[in-house]
DNA sequence: GAGTTTGAAACT
DNA sequence: CAGTTTCAAACTC
């Protein structure tokens, strides 16, 4: 076009511009009196102190609780009445984030990416006098201030001009200088972001309308705006929806190691609970039931939407196939949002506690059992008869059976290892209680057989055994977390799926597991779990109450998991 | 920095 | 309301 362009004011009005430079001040025009602006100049004017004190309506409503430098004063609007829940957040040009592979565009004073007060983005308008809403500076219901555009009219001087654009532009559409993302009720928008986890909060009212840039560039509203696309988007190829491979490699890039790690340790823990987890990740948070249908004869593929409007599990390679990258199902844990990194600190803190407690409980204890069993010991050295000194030495110090307690007959299936029996107690539990059905009830093989130095490394045996146990309880709570978590998903799926898939996957099996000691336990199993790997669940109930959280130990064959872990 | 691409806004 | 044009930002080279 180019008709105005440097052309200054000679640009021709358009017929809703009537520009009247008459001194009507706009509501939040403020004082700007003493101010003396050359027509067109590009500079917004430069006054004193704009006066907080206007209470008038202003005619622009979009961006005044927008963080603005100290350079920007040209618009204080106060705010006009907005709905609850508006981000003001310029969609053009959020300053959130730029795309990587953009360069930085000039910035202007104040304008950072670290979360700073930002100031406002000097726009660069030629042809549109700034007195549309391609300007971004009018848009946001600023006046233009230190900006590059040519025949600027978004100034104090053209202000008449200007409410009469703002006028006719809220005439054809009242809302067009309202946000057009509203927020979620949650906040905190910048914290996130620090980290490079895209912020996913509010939702573009009207939806943007991409066709090429995938939503994954700043040309998309949405993207820019730093939120999801939304039901309201009628995009094409839309990428910017939750568990978009393409969206979070682009957010993630040096995080994915880390999610990668940390999916990987949740895939072993739903591993040991159920199979649900994968397909399972929670469906894209757009759900376009009408774009699925919008899109039908579109260049873009159904199962793209087909993907987004699945709410339920989107495997990737859905929306991957259609993307044209590999086909690669996306992992979700169940348990995914369930660890956080801080209960993994939080879980080591009390294992190191634990462990603390255990020593010093144990040191107190040995201590008194070596008063007691000083006595005896010789008559237990006789008895045993066994020759292997470690044994004898192990019985004068530290009494082994008493503190092994009856657990100990799960051990039994532990002979011959070099390991601390408790320890393998713990590790292997689920085979030796397979194999405790067969062994003799009393244990006739001391696992005490390795301890080269007994005192001591029964000492640390313990202190191991006691840590390992509180290991296992919490990973007891985590599976409980996870079969909760999966009987909501089954019972979800009964609903979904064939009844043979059903029939497969989801039906739940309630057993009555006999276990060594006597001790049963009715656990809810979900059949795609392997029978050798049971997972105790609360609801799991012992027929047989049992005293010693030892011998409970060894009743929850639970640690396959942690082998797992 | 120039040119191109993109999608919202404006217009018909 | 749909299609087209205009516009300025985003992006590429």
């Amino acid at each position: 076009m180019g008709e105005g362009e440097g052309e200054g004011d000679k640009l021709p009005p358009k017929k809703d511009e009537v520009i009247t430079q008459d001194s009507m001040k706009s509501a939040r025009q403020l004082d700007f009196t003493h101010v003396v602006h050359p027509p067109h100049s590009n500079q917004a004017p430069v006054t004193s102190i704009p006066s907080p004190a206007v209470t008038a309506t202003p005619p622009i409503t979009t961006s005044q609780a927008r963080p603005v430098s100290t350079t920007t004063v040209a618009t204080p609007i106060p705010p006009p009445p907005q709905p609850q829940g508006l981000l003001h957040v310029p969609i053009r040009h959020p300053e959130r984030f730029e795309s990587p592979n953009s360069k930085p565009r000039p910035v202007g004073v104040g304008e950072t990416r670290d979360g700073t007060p930002q100031k406002k983005k000097q726009c660069n308008c030629k042809h549109s006098r700034c007195l549309k809403l391609y300007c971004e500076c009018f848009a946001s219901g600023t006046y233009c201030d230190g900006c590059n555009c040519v025949n600027c009219f978004n100034n104090v001087e053209f202000d008449t001009a200007r409410r009469e654009a703002v006028q006719t532009i809220l005439d054809r559409n009242p809302n067009a200088f309202k946000p057009k993302i509203a927020s979620s009720p949650h906040g905190g928008r910048d914290s996130r972001e620090e980290v490079g986890e895209p912020v996913m909060l509010g939702k573009h009212y009207k939806g943007c309308h991409c066709k090429k840039s995938g939503c994954l560039k700043k040309y998309c509203e949405c993207f820019q705006a730093n939120i999801l696309c939304s039901e309201n988007c009628k995009c094409l190829d839309c990428k910017n929806f939750e568990g978009s491979e393409d969206r979070q490699s682009l957010f993630h890039g040096e995080h994915s190691h880390n999610v990668a790690y940390l999916q990987h340790v949740n895939a072993a823990i739903t591993g040991a609970i159920g199979s649900y987890g994968f397909a399972s990740a929670p469906g894209p948070k757009r759900k376009k039931g009408q774009e699925f249908f919008y899109n039908q004869g579109t260049k873009d593929s159904p199962t793209h939407r087909l993907g987004q409007a699945n709410t339920g599990r989107t495997p990737s390679s859905e929306t991957d196939s259609r993307a044209g990258g590999p086909s690669k199902v996306v992992y979700r844990s169940l348990l995914a949002d369930i660890i956080q990194p801080k209960n993994v600190k939080a879980l080591c803190s009390v294992l190191v506690a634990v462990a603390g407690e255990a020593a010093k409980a144990l040191t107190e204890k040995r201590l008194a059992d070596q008063k007691e069993t000083s006595v005896s010991s010789s008559v237990q050295d006789q008895g045993q008869g066994n020759n292997k000194g470690t044994e004898i030495e192990i019985a004068a110090t530290g009494n082994q059976a008493e503190k092994s307690g009856p657990e100990d007959s799960s051990s039994d299936g532990s002979k011959g290892r070099s390991l601390s029996p408790d320890t393998l107690a713990l590790m292997c539990d689920e085979r030796d209680t397979m194999l405790m059905v067969a062994a003799s009830p009393k244990g006739s093989v001391e696992p005490t057989s390795q301890l080269p130095n007994g005192g001591q490394d029964q000492f640390y045996a313990e202190q191991e055994k006691v840590v390992l146990t509180k290991f296992r309880d919490c990973l007891n709570q985590i599976i409980s977390c996870g079969e909760l978590k999966e009987s909501n998903f089954s019972s979800s799926r009964m609903n979904l799926d064939t009844p043979a898939h059903t029939a497969v996957k989801v039906q739940p099996v309630v057993q009555q597991r006999p276990v060594a000691n006597g001790v049963s336990q009715t656990i809810k199993q979900p059949s795609q779990l392997t029978t050798t790997t049971p997972t105790p669940t609360p609801t799991a109930t012992t027929t047989t109450p049992t005293t010693s959280a030892q011998t409970q130990l060894h009743k929850t064959p639970a640690l396959s998991e942690k082998k797992d872990l």
